[in-house]
DNA sequence: TGGGACTATACGCCTTATGCACACAGTACG
DNA sequence: CGTACTGTGTGCATAAGGCGTATAGTCCCA
């Protein structure tokens, strides 16, 4: 664990990690699921390989963005290892979030999408 | 050149890579006034190390996003490279506004940026 | 109840990309 | 002149992902 405690650090995220950081937010969930619902979102556009999802996760342990939380008690599969986003994860999430903002807001004054 | 003609396979493009893009969609530049006018928007959050520009400016070429242009007329400096898109790179970038705005589309559905 | 398909996590190797330091030449300007 | 700034680029270390592979638990049904 290295926490800075200050988000903007550790911007620009990679698209992996800000993926996995969206999914968490949705819920909680182990990794396996949080590959399919990413796969699934970000349908077609590039897919989540199972070795960059586990080595992300790591990684994003070892920052601080989440933590392993304890199984639901419904759990049976007991190799399934669940994670949810901390604070200081969170916060990261918020400010990639307008960072991104703030690049497609540019991209559309460009007139990359849409002119409407 | 190893140019596929399809945008979606060149994606995501890394942070850097789409500021450049966006940087030349704006107007044709050479590579420190690239520097100078990402580092200005961007303002905060991640600058632009020469190095990391010059080496993605090459990989930009190479794959055919972007090519080298004549100066300007009215151009002194001689040491100064001009950059464009070509219509490959700016599909890539339309590609990836695209998929950056499905991300922040996401991210205001949890709740991440403002309410409203 | 045995066995194959799928779920789940993780590591190894290779390539790509960036941060940071540094080199080196041309330009601007007092 | 000479010194700060402009402009492009390389070397080295590290971070990160693609892809293949290992290993094991779970599910399901013939």
């Amino acid at each position: 664990m290295t926490a800075p405690s200050d988000p903007s650090e550790l911007l620009p995220l990679t698209p992996v990690a800000f993926e996995i950081l969206l999914s968490l937010t949705e819920e909680n969930r182990h990794g396996y699921a949080i590959m399919r619902a990413v796969e699934e979102r970000a349908a077609g556009r590039g897919r989540l390989h199972a070795g960059s999802l586990y080595r992300a996760l790591a990684r994003l342990l070892d920052s601080g963005l989440i933590e392993e939380r304890d199984p639901p008690l419904e759990e049976t599969d007991e190799r399934r290892r669940y994670y949810r986003l901390t604070r200081l994860g969170r916060r990261v999430a918020v400010a990639e979030a307008r960072r991104l903002e703030s690049q497609v807001g540019a991209a559309r004054d460009l007139g990359l999408l849409g002119e409407t």
